[in-house]
RNA sequence: GCCCGGAUGGUGAAAUUGGUAGACACAAGGGACUUAAAAUCCCUCGACUGGAAACGGUUGUGCCGGUUCGACUCCGGCUCCGGGCACCA
């Protein structure tokens, strides 16, 4: 054994000999228990950042522990390889985007090689190779014959310069990023999927989820978003002009008799109509039109809104009411119009006192009455007041009633909607899943039969920013039609990544297979047993894999309801933010590592200078890392440095694994001195070549040998639980370190001595071997000499180590601390009493005053109260 | 704007079911070893305060209020930060 601990050496050695025994190779074995422990997939951008880091080490020492704890693992890896920055990248670099994606892949791999994980590789693949998406294109097809894939048209950022289709991302404040131009929004058609006829089940076996955090459940709920409303028709005021009535959806009709006006949005037909003839309005339609798509803006955005000098009546008191066009309003949205109740709703109240509409109170508190005028909208439930025959109801009763009434006249129903949306899954973009469909001038849209699939994606194109090259590559879109044999055109939009994402974990359990999307395989192996992945994806994502497992599930292929039965949600590791602007206004990133921070005398940060020319630079906060801000930092350097296992480490011991992580490397040393530390207690014990290490005595050891014996098993037992139940990796090395720190106050030369430190040296390698699985490797081979490390089971706590004869509580005076006693670990309760009015410190506190009750928390403490 | 989280020493954090706030580390300061440095080992380390010292006291978990013998933990109201908002993945 050498004296000093090599990490570079040891970690080669170890991984050499996980290739060459297979050690995670991964076969279905009948009867034993399976655990199928999976990361989300990285999307080859180039390099591993610190979120990968954090993410596999903890897929990895999830899998490792499972495994000594006799599961048949399996940990898999794949490449999420289709998306946009690959084309970006080709713009840039002047790479076609297959050979950047294969190129980082080769090199993302070599990385995650060197983390040293329990990965069976022999399953690895990309999402762009055929072989994969062809069952994305054929699955897509037998959606379409079950009408749950279908065409409609949807709303897209259009670049008039570039004459493109852009990505949210890709438009900064209504700008394309690239051309600067005025964005437009344009309605082309696309495909969708209905995610919404499963809304109900989605939402429903969100329940039979316990192993899911509540936090992703409950963001699930609320993006379905189930509601119970009424569907209100307001009939058109024909003497108007009107040329229609106008439904709207309510959750909300106790309010109903407060309505004073109905907003429809500017692509709505009334609008369309309105506009005819009608100049200013035709203007303000098309100023909508540069309006936002994402919700997040359209919901900041300034309300602006114009009258259209057309009426609706009321359903119930045929009142008439102006209709508006208003830039909040969408009409993907429902039926693309809203009721109005400004009194009642905060949206709407901006809107009317802008504008000047009327404001009309219906509902008050139950117990006072509102003051008039309103100085803001009053949107809690309450009391119907002013609302006719509808007045003095509380919410439910009003809505039941003005229901019914509507229900009665024909102008409304009862409905349950959902905020859910269908999925739209065309992207007018090249690297991508080609959707397999023709469209043929006499047949119309034919489907790609089966046995021409996969519709293959020629790989050697080159986007140049200016819209998807397979628009113009004829070579792909030139085609026959597959029905009647003329000359057709095939489709070239591709598929949202999200559908490669949906269902790559089922494909993982069917390697080679490639007559069938799965083979029986799947039900050995699913549904997953431990997911792990960004809290990024609590929504999209993971809603989009349980709606596509669904449908595998309806069309026979799966048998899993649900296909992921835990998850846990790493949070984002974010890094400073820092830039300067330039004088013509554009923004430099700096990456943190090239900065020097200035601190105060107490050590907090002032700010920041560029180390190259020692001027400050200004602060954009804190962010995920990512590559636009420049803000991400490569493990590369720090396994280069200090080796895998100080990384592993390190990155666990930083904070528990849902919390977010704002990054430094400070502590890597101590990371660093800890494996060292062990490293040296093994050498120490193993090098003397002392006499052989007798059985252990357990009864015959002395009060501080079994103190520390106490200690170790109390360890066992914690890091266990903080593993495997708690995932709190942080707390379980922190509990070694501490066992560790009391074994090396430990100076006692004599065999029992001895005996001790060897079983505590053991159990501590088998402890830690998930998380710093290499240098495990090494020490375990110096321990237990011709024994493996990765046959070994996780240690079990000796329970008769664990009896202790006293403890120590804890005496409060009114809630404050004032001292210890010592009792017998089966002391009564009056003893107990005794011992803590007795005692020195409490004497102090009590004297002359009257107890007035005492709290007594068995094994923890007794509170006194004066 | 809406939905979901978070905030504890100079720093990362711990306190698992309402029961000793700051475990375990990092940084910093002091010391030992060394020709020196590195490495290693030892000590101090929330704030304020009494004491020569031993050892105490008060206060303290983003802010304001509440419940309780007892609150980092529960309740009500805020502030700031992070994630998501349907074409980044």
């Amino acid at each position: 054994m050498q004296e000093k601990y090599h990490p570079q050496q040891i970690e080669q050695d170890a991984q050499q000999y996980w290739q060459t025994s297979a050690a995670f190779k991964a076969v279905e074995i009948a009867g034993k228990p399976k655990y199928y422990c999976l990361s989300m997939f990285p999307y080859p951008s180039g390099k591993l950042h610190m979120g990968h880091v954090r993410n596999y080490t903890i897929g990895d020492v999830l899998s490792r522990y499972r495994r000594m704890q006799g599961y048949n693992v399996l940990q898999p890896m794949g490449w999420d390889a289709f998306g946009l920055p690959a084309e970006n990248a080709a713009i840039q670099n002047n790479v076609p985007p297959a050979q950047w994606t294969y190129d980082n892949i080769a090199y993302m791999r070599k990385q995650l090689q060197s983390l040293g994980l329990a990965i069976d590789w022999s399953r690895e693949f990309a999402t762009c190779s055929p072989d994969y998406y062809r069952w994305n294109q054929w699955l897509f097809l037998r959606m379409l014959e079950k009408g749950l894939a279908y065409r409609t048209t949807g709303t897209v950022n259009w670049d008039p310069v570039d004459q493109t289709v852009l990505a949210n991302e890709q438009v900064i404040d209504g700008c394309g990023w690239r051309t600067g131009a005025l964005v437009e929004k344009r309605e082309i058609p696309m495909y969708y999927m209905k995610i919404t006829a499963y809304a109900d089940e989605l939402l429903e076996t969100l329940a039979t989820l316990p192993g899911w955090p509540e936090r992703v459940k409950t963001m699930q709920v609320n993006w379905i978003g189930k509601s119970f409303g009424v569907d209100v028709v307001f009939p058109a005021d024909t003497r108007s002009g009107m040329p229609q009535a106008l439904k709207v959806f309510t959750t909300r009709a106790d309010t109903l008799l407060g309505a004073t006006y109905v907003a429809v949005a500017a692509e709505h037909p009334v609008a369309l109509y309105a506009a005819r003839g009608n100049p200013e309005l035709a203007e303000f339609i098309e100023a909508c039109k540069h309006g936002a798509t994402m919700e997040a803006e359209l919901a900041t955005q300034e309300k602006k809104g114009m009258n259209t000098g057309l009426f609706v009546l009321h359903p119930l008191t045929e009142a008439r009411l102006p209709v508006w066009i208003a830039n909040y309003v969408l009409m993907g949205y429902g039926e693309g119009a809203v009721m109005a109740v400004p009194a009642h709703d905060e949206r709407d109240f901006e809107f009317a006192t802008k504008y000047s509409l009327r404001i009309k109170p219906v509902i008050k508190p139950g117990d006072s009455t509102l003051e008039v005028p309103l100085a803001q909208a009053y949107i809690e439930h309450g009391i119907t007041f002013d609302s006719g025959e509808f007045s003095g109801l509380e919410f439910q009763a009003a809505v039941d009633a003005i229901a019914a009434a509507l229900e009665q006249n024909g102008l409304g129903e009862r409905r349950v909607r959902y905020r859910l949306r269908d999925w739209g899954i065309s992207r007018q973009r090249y690297w991508g899943c080609p959707i397999p469909l023709i469209y043929c001038g006499a047949c119309g849209v034919v489907p790609v039969p089966d046995d021409q699939l996969p519709v293959m994606l020629p790989e050697d194109l080159l986007p140049d920013g200016s819209g998807n090259p397979l628009i113009k590559t004829p070579s792909f879109y030139e085609c026959s039609c597959p029905q009647c044999g003329k000359p057709a055109r095939r489709e070239t939009d591709t598929m949202d990544t999200f559908v490669d994402s949906s269902w790559y974990y089922i494909r993982y359990a069917c390697t080679g297979q490639d007559e069938a999307m799965t083979d029986a395989r799947v039900n050995y192996w699913l549904p997953v047993d431990q997911y792990i992945g960004g809290i990024e994806h609590a929504i999209l994502h993971l809603l989009y894999s349980r709606f596509w497992s669904k449908v595998m599930r309806d069309l026979g292929l799966v048998r899993f309801d649900e296909p992921f039965a835990n998850l846990l949600t790493q949070g984002m590791v974010l890094n400073e933010i820092a830039f300067r602007k330039t004088e013509t206004g554009r923004i430099i990133y700096f990456n943190p590592a090239d900065l020097d921070i200035q601190t105060d005398e107490q050590g907090r940060r002032i700010g920041a200078l560029l180390r190259a020319d020692g001027q400050p630079v200004e602060s954009g906060g804190l962010g995920t890392m990512s590559k636009s801000r420049n803000n991400g930092v490569d493990p590369q350097r720090l396994v280069d440095q200090y080796g895998a296992d100080t990384a592993r480490l390190f990155m666990m011991f930083a904070s528990p694994p849902e919390q977010t992580l704002e990054w430094a490397d400070t502590g890597m040393d101590g990371a660093f001195r800890f494996l060292k530390r062990l490293w040296k207690y093994v050498y120490d014990h193993i090098h003397p070549q002392l006499a052989a290490v007798d059985p252990v005595l357990r009864n015959d050891l002395g009060a501080e040998l079994k103190s520390l014996r106490f200690q170790l098993h109390q360890t066992i037992v914690k890091v266990g639980d903080d593993l495997g139940r708690r995932h709190t990796f942080n707390t379980a090395i922190a509990a070694v370190m501490e066992f560790m720190n009391a074994l090396g106050k430990l100076h006692d030369p004599s065999p029992a001595a001895r005996n001790l430190i060897h079983e505590s040296l053991e159990k501590i390698v088998l402890l830690l071997s998930p998380i710093v699985p290499h240098i495990c490797h090494a020490l375990w081979k110096e321990l237990r000499p011709g024994t493996e490390l990765l046959d070994q089971s996780w240690p079990q706590a000796d329970r008769t180590a664990l009896v202790q004869d006293e403890i120590e509580l804890v005496v409060q005076v009114n809630g404050k601390l004032r001292g210890q006693i010592l009792v017998a670990i089966d002391a009564q309760r009056e003893e107990i009493e005794r011992l803590a009015l007795e005692s020195d410190p409490v004497q102090k506190f009590v004297a002359g005053k009257t107890v007035k009750k005492m709290v007594l928390v068995p094994g923890r403490l007794v509170n006194i109260v004066v």
